[in-house]
Order: C-alpha cells, then structure tokens, then sequence
DNA sequence: ATTCTCAATGAATCTGTCG
DNA sequence: CCGACAGATTCATTGAGAA
C-alpha cells in the first residue's frame, strides 16, 4: 500500500478546479470553515474540543510552585447550555461532512464529556464505544481531596443508527494485540519531553497537546489508508501529523493563528512512514505494583487478620480498607513495619507474615499468588 | 467503637416512636419510597440504575433498517426523553434525603451514563471525579465489530458545588495502596463464581449483580462507620450486603419482590467485621490544633531558642508571645518560613528545626510529643 | 562515560476555620 | 459573605548538571 501522494488519492472530483491538497490547516472557526468543505466527504473525524473546566483559583503543589493551568479564555463559557449550543453547533457541522460510513471521535473529561455524549445521542448520532485513555503519568492530586484524576474519556460514534459499513480493522488490532481482542481501556503516558511541542521560551507551545500514540490507535483502528482525517480543533496538528504518518489524508481546523502555523509546519515536515512499520497496540504492560487492598478485595486476607514478623514479636491488624493498624496507629504494611522495627522504611511484604496451615508465611507469597491469577486472566 | 446494633445508632431521634432499623430493603418505586425517607438523613447513595430503558415496551425495534430517519429520530428522542425524565426524578428524591455533606454515586455504561452525568451536573450536583471500573475479565466482543467493551463508569458528586467536608478517606486508601494515591481507575474482577447468587436452577439470580469488591471500595473511601448508606436501586443486594459487612447502616430500595427478599435474606445472614478493622483513626487534618505557643508554655521550647530550617540556611528567634522574628520582622512560624524562602505559604511546622542532643530535628516531633502528652492526660 | 541528585511539570472543577 | 491564616498536600517522567 503507498503512501498518498499529493493530489492522487481524492477519490471525488468536484467543480473547483485543482483537486484540494492532502494536507490542509485551515484557520478559523470550525462551524465557519466545515461548512464550506463538501458535505459527506470525510471518512474519519477526531475531535478534542475544549472541556469547559471551570477552575477558580490557583492550584499550588505542596512545594508551593504554581499549577500550569488551562485558563485560556477559548476553554470559557458562560454556562453549561452555552457549552451545549456550541457542542450542538460544532457536531451538526462535522455530521454534514460526514460520509455515511464515517465515525466521529471525541476526547474530554468529566466536565464536558457526558454533555458532548447526552448530544451526540441526541443528534442521532450511534455510540459504538467509549474508549478510557488511562493515563500511565498523570498529575497528582495535590490536595488529597479525590481520586488523581488519571483518565481521559473518548466517545467513538458512528453517523447514525445502523450504520453497518464504518471502518473498524479488527483483525489487524488483534493480530497486534498479541491476538487477543483490543479493549476499551488503552494505557498511554503524557506527550511529554521531546514529543512536546515548545515555544521560543522552553514552554509548551499549547496546554492540552495530545501523544501521537493516542492519535494513532484512533485512526489505526478506524480509518483506512487515503481516508480524509478532519479534526475541527487542530491545535497544533496531532491529528494531522500522525494522520500523515499512517498514510492518510487530512483537514484541521484551528482558530489560533499562531496553532495553525505550528501544526502546518510541524505536518509538513512529517514522513510518512510504512504502512506495515506500526504496531501500536501492543498490551501494555500491568503496573508490577499490587497494592495489599487488593489482596483484601480478592479475598486473600481477611480484614481483622493477625499480621506478625518471622519471629512473632511484633503483631498488627489487617484493616477493610487494607491499611493495618498497630495499637492506635494506622498505615500501610510499609509504613507501620518500620515502626515496628523502629525504623525508617520497610518492606511490609517480606517483614509481615500470616499463619497458615503449614506455618508463617510472609504476605508476599500471597502478592506472588495474586500476580500468578492476573498473569492468567490476562490470557 | 462497637459495631452498629439495631437501632443503637440512630443519631438524629424523629417523631416515629421507634427509630429506623439499621438494615432495611423497602419494596416499591424508589422515587415514592425515598419521598417517605427523612430529608437530610443519609451519608452515602450509590444507585445502579437501569441502563437500557430504550429497548424496553413498544420501543424496541431490533435491524429495523427501513425506518425513515426522521421516525427514527424521534423514536430515539422520545426514548432518551422518557430515560431523562425518570433519571431527573430518582436523582431530586435522592438529593432530598442526602445530608449536605453526602456524596453520590451512579454507575452506568455508554448507554446512559452520559444522560446521567449531564443531569447531574444540570441539577446541581458537583461532580468529584468519574471512576473507571476496569475489568479485569471482561465479556468478549463477539461480533467483532467493536472494541471490547471492559469497563463501566461511576460518577462520584457532591450535593452542591463547594461542598467542603464531604467524607473522602484518602490517607486510609493510600495506606492501603503502597503509599500512593488511589487513581480514578479501579481494576476489578467481575462477579462470578461463588459470590454470584444463583435461582433454583443454578441460573443468575440477576442480570447485572455487582462484585462486592466494587461496593467496598466504594463505601471505604467516601463514608465512615454507622453512617447510612442508600441504595435506590437495590437489586440482589450487594450494597447493603457490604454496607453491613464494613459497620455502615443500611436503607435499600427495589421494585422487584423477588429480588429484594432475596437483599433481605442476603443481608440478614452477613457477619459485620471486627470494629477494630473498620475503625476510623485520627489523620493529620483531624488532628487537634497546637498553637506553637503551647510548646513555650510547656516548656518544650525556651524563648529566646534559635530556629533554622533543615540546611541551617536561614535562622529566626522564638519570642515569649509564640511568635518568632527574622530581622525585623515577625510572625507566626509559618509566616516567617514563607518568608525566609521567598514562598507564598509554608508549614512552618516541618520547615522549622531546633538543636538537639542527637542533631538538627523539626519542630513537629515537639508537637507530636506535645499531642502524645495530651492524649495521655486525657485518659 | 556513568551514575546520582535535583528541579521541573502535566486538561485540576484540589482546605478548613474563625472572625 | 469575605478575608485572613493555619497548615496539610504529589506521581511519573524527563532532563540538566553535578559527582
């Protein structure tokens, strides 16, 4: 399969006289300039619109350095139902363009994401899926207030109900998934260091630039070579460069001047490469990481149990939420061996152990038992 | 701290002369039965609400292709209109009776948990993270057409933005998870096996029964002992089952008598655990006030005594008045930290270090004698 | 060259209490 | 309601610069 050359690969002859180029940025808003592209003329559309934060203050890390945050005013709305119109708006505008076996993807949080689904339906719009993207290294939750916010959530639609011919290559993502199916939840970092896109001061060109990664199991997996890749909120051209890449075609639309030209160049200096040469969806490997709650979840150790060291001096109690306690104080199985000991660390794994049948047994024999059953789930 | 008795726990006395039982399964609509329930009076929802009201009644209508698309527009939305309007009434009866410091859970998949989000956030309720449940085991996609489909969503929210003292018990979680703090994404086996409670023919009892490993995770981290726990939707009764298995009280609702004897039963015959393992302990945030004047009353800390942060970089002078001084200026410990760092904020409780016999040690090991002092006294 | 330490940073709705 | 302030709070990764 070659790679789309200039002009070669637009399958439908239109009245303008030269052929559109494969690879356009186009400046402007996106409802504005999709409404002047030829209606069901797109294959694939990826979205990452903004998601309506609505931060307030500063956010200050424990050392007392400021969060970078997205407080530019395009992430601004007045309300949630302004948020809604202009989801309503920007959503008919892609369905026009849409050709009847494309699908549509969309990224967001919990602050738009289930407003953009709630209009995605009710535009008629077929929800085949939605994808997690499981951040491996997200920001932590500096305040200890809720969950680390570690995910990201992708809505993948078709145009309409029914819609029974839209690109989806199973057997390739399973062929590189070690033959086992593609899941819904896909592990991925950041785009950081080198991928990072900098401004003229060392900073990040744009706050919410995506990993190519990402952007290359969406189109790997829905689109096929030659598809017209659209993406009405380009920023900085993710989407288009890693659309190159993979052989495809592409339209951005970005509203930023100084985004479009970045994306431009940064898409015009992309090769592209073998189609054959990518196999992204390789399983990602578990965290090594087990934590003892999910020894207590599996039900490995009961809460309530007796923990003591090799030589039965010391004793501390298993807890529900699988911190253990010694006398009044509480902790992980780390934290209170060391106090234990009277030391600064300790690995709770080899110093605690249960009784068994056979005799005392360090806990990690259970983690080793743990990670045997997962090894064999994941079969 | 004993485990909950029946009745024993009841903290706010009504007009009923006998107090609510701690474990009750209310058979009945949800939205009338929560409408009998004391307003204000529960700590703790999580509700598993139906998912697939569409494809229920006479609007189910399977590969009917030749619909016309605006018959079936409006099919959809007259579907996802009736599903709003029974998820807006379940949700305004829960608030009701959710005290203004209780959070909320729902959990749901593609096919409505979107709807769900949206009218949360439009009635007000502030959403505090969405959790992925990511199974470990989940069913395989058969026709090939998809991504597999291995995780649902819950949404955890607050009654009301700036809900400040909501129940989150994040030190315990991060004991129980190798001293790291616990991520939106939860891995976890689906209810199978033993735990699945079968019908007279060894069928599931259920279509949708939850692990109750979800459940505890869920109840561990976002509710304390004896609080009260609501389950609209209560189904086989994994909730309550938990609930009382972690020393929560309990009130469940279901629609279905088969179902909620067979809660009732299920509840009745579960054993609470230890109180010792369930036990609420003392964190840092709860820990009582010490004004650093208290330390010089004690005579822990002599006036006059030099401070110096951990590198022996900058000094300042204990005043009599609990204050302390750096050149001319003075202030509390923690203003002064922040200052002599150049920094907006600082504790100057962990900043700040004092000679002693055995090397440079922070401040806060007096504090921590001074509580341990206090303790003591207090028995 | 290699290893170690330290600093920087990422779509974040991130405190509680008292006056 | 607002302001002040005590004081509690971070994980994975990259990269620079030191040892």
């Amino acid at each position: 399969m070659g790679v789309t050359r200039r002009g070669a690969s637009v399958r439908t002859p239109r009245s303008t006289p030269r052929p559109a180029p494969s690879f356009r940025v186009l400046t402007g808003d996106c409802v504005a300039e999709m409404a002047k592209l030829p209606a069901a003329s797109v294959d694939l559309v990826f979205a990452d619109p903004p998601y309506n934060l609505q931060l307030q203050g500063d956010l200050k890390r424990p050392d007392d350095s400021r969060v970078d945050a997205v407080d530019d005013a395009w992430d601004k709305f007045e309300s949630f139902s302004a948020y809604d119109d202009f989801t309503r708006a920007w959503l008919l505008a892609a369905r026009r363009v849409m050709k009847p076996s494309a699908t549509l993807w969309v990224i967001g949080s919990y602050h738009n994401i289930f407003r953009v689904g709630t209009i995605l339906q009710d535009l008629g719009f077929w929800i085949l899926n939605d994808v997690i993207w499981r951040k491996s290294n997200p920001m932590p939750n500096f305040r200890g207030r809720r969950f680390t916010n570690a995910h990201e959530t992708m809505i993948w639609a078709a145009r309409e109900p029914n819609a029974k011919n839209y690109t989806f290559n199973y057997e390739a993502l399973k062929a590189g998934n070690e033959d086992v199916q593609v899941r819904s939840d896909w592990t991925l970092a950041l785009c950081t260091g080198e991928e990072r896109l900098k401004d003229g001061n060392g900073k990040k060109l744009h706050p919410t630039q995506k990993p190519e990664a990402l952007l290359a199991r969406v189109i790997l997996s829905s689109s096929r070579p030659d598809d017209l890749v659209l993406d009405p909120f380009c920023g900085t051209g993710t989407t288009g460069a890693v659309a190159k890449k993979l052989g495809r075609r592409f339209v951005g639309v970005e509203r930023d001047s100084v985004y479009a030209t970045a994306a431009r160049d940064r898409i015009d200096s992309v090769l592209p490469l073998p189609a054959a040469s990518v196999a992204p969806f390789q399983t990602a490997r578990e965290a090594p990481r087990v934590p003892f709650a999910a020894l207590i979840e599996r039900g490995m150790v009961s809460p309530g149990t007796t923990l003591t060291d090799a030589k039965r001096r010391v004793t501390a109690l298993v807890r529900a939420d699988g911190a253990v306690s010694l006398g009044d104080t509480v902790g992980s199985i780390h934290r209170i061996g060391a106090l234990a000991q009277g030391l600064d660390a300790c690995n709770g794994w080899t110093f605690w152990h249960v009784e068994t049948a056979t005799g005392l047994a360090p806990i990690d024999t259970l983690r080793a038992a743990f990670r045997a059953e997962q090894m064999q789930a994941a079969e």
